[in-house]
DNA sequence: AAAATAGTGTCTATGAGACACTATAGT
DNA sequence: ACTATAGTGTCTCATAGACACTATTTT
């Protein structure tokens, strides 16, 4: 490995005497006599489209982990907070602006890059189905069915699902970091609202429970989730009826107070 | 602000031509073009005394933020992962080793430390009482009580007060992460033994509440909570009893499984 | 005996799951 | 009329809170 550890103390300079001012101390400061990491942020671009979570991977073009499927990244610049590169991502990565977003966690094994000593801020943002369409357009972009090998709370790698159904190789830890984002995701199912970003204005309390079953990787009692759902206050009827429906249509409902990011 | 921001494209470089072996690529790769923050961690080492939620904090001897109070922390060294990083301040400037820990979160406000971009990645940890009676001889280190200035999962920063009931100032964004801490254990107290961390191998059931009650910030139902730890098969009794109470002894319990870090 | 806390038994309210039943569209 | 799904009503079971009561130690 070509980074070169130096061996020092983790405190401040030894050699300068105390400085009397904050200023004085500032002046006598050298933010480069420590080798320092390079950051990025990696954003799990989640959406449920077609009875699947999908999200957005890139293929990349260059070693390393070539032909391998990245999540969206890049570093972070300097003057941005880590939330602000997680926009900037989501806006020239996934072209979305004003969606849920979140930080997940941060990865920072030393070798999880081979390019060198790189730390990743993981965010997660969820996005209403059809706001993805330009992904399929971008290059190398693709939106990829998320598979989860484990239930409930067990955590771990996830793997993804191509458009025929073949797993696609992901790189570096990104297997990892999406399958945080999945255990995220269905730890809050219980407590929070999460629904509101995955669903466009007006929607079905059936697509709603059709989220939740995507999300927990298993069915939920329907009979339960209608109660609950109606009880909690956080979902209204609109008035409207679903149309074209082989079967009686179903009432259309809205979320009482739309949350955002 | 001394911070220079490179104004690149955050990509792989453009000069270089596409390397067809991942070693090829890597001869080529200059990890020094992008301007790049430091990287630090940051604890919050909890523990239960006295009846209040207690952390380790450092009084800053040098600027920036002199006499204000400080998270144990320190710089994440190039050849450690971040769980590493954690541990050895946990050892150096706690004194403790072998306690359960877990990442917390990652603050990287811009101008969060006036030395420069210094990103930090917050851990906490949790520790059972009496293990940190060497913090209190270590110079400049206390062991301050936790004030939660709001209720339930609201969030927000929190206080740290002194022996005397005096408020200690906080340094940087140290409020923050404490109370980010907070949320996050008053969260995880719910559907997770974590009580297990914060108390000696044996112990009164009117202890563990004790240790609830104080993460909490507000009591909890005794009946309820003595059913649900006993129910839950965590608990079991030693067949020990408390000694030279003024009042009927109790059962000491201990945990069926001991989790741990 | 009094004080103080440990621990038990029971009643009630709430919410989840199960299930039967009714309602209303397209075909 | 038949099918498929929406939506309602009711029963049961598990759990939390409330409360009364008993138990066992020190002073």
């Amino acid at each position: 490995m070509h980074a070169v550890y130096m061996r020092r103390a983790s405190k401040a300079p030894s050699k300068t005497p105390p400085a009397d001012t904050e200023e004085a101390f500032l002046a006598t400061y050298d933010p480069t006599q420590f080798e320092r990491p390079s950051v990025t942020v990696d954003v799990v671009v989640l959406t449920v489209a077609d009875g699947a979570l999908r999200t957005v991977l890139y293929e990349r073009a260059e070693h390393p982990a070539r032909r391998k499927h990245a999540l969206p990244g890049g570093f972070v610049r300097m003057t941005e907070s880590l939330d602000e590169a997680a926009a900037r991502v989501l806006r020239d990565k996934a072209g979305v602006t004003s969606v849920f977003s979140e930080q997940l966690y941060t990865f920072g094994a030393p070798k999880r890059d081979p390019r060198g000593r790189i730390i990743t801020v993981a965010y997660y943002a969820l996005v209403a189905p059809g706001l993805l369409a330009g992904v399929q357009e971008k290059k190398d972009a693709l939106l990829a069915a998320v598979k989860v090998p484990w239930r409930g709370m067990e955590g771990g790698p996830v793997q993804a699902v191509g458009e025929g159904g073949a797993v696609l190789p992901l790189a570096f830890d990104h297997a990892e970091i999406l399958g945080k984002a999945v255990l995220r995701i269905r730890g809050k199912l219980d407590y929070t609202p999460i629904g509101y970003e995955l669903l466009p204005e007006s929607f079905l309390l059936r697509e709603l429970q059709d989220v939740h079953e995507v999300i927990r990787g298993e069915p939920v009692n329907k009979d339960s989730f209608r109660r609950r759902m109606l009880a909690s206050g956080l979902v209204e009827p609109t008035g409207e009826r679903e149309r074209e429906a082989a079967h009686r249509p179903a009432e259309l409902y809205r979320f009482a107070k739309r949350g955002g990011e």
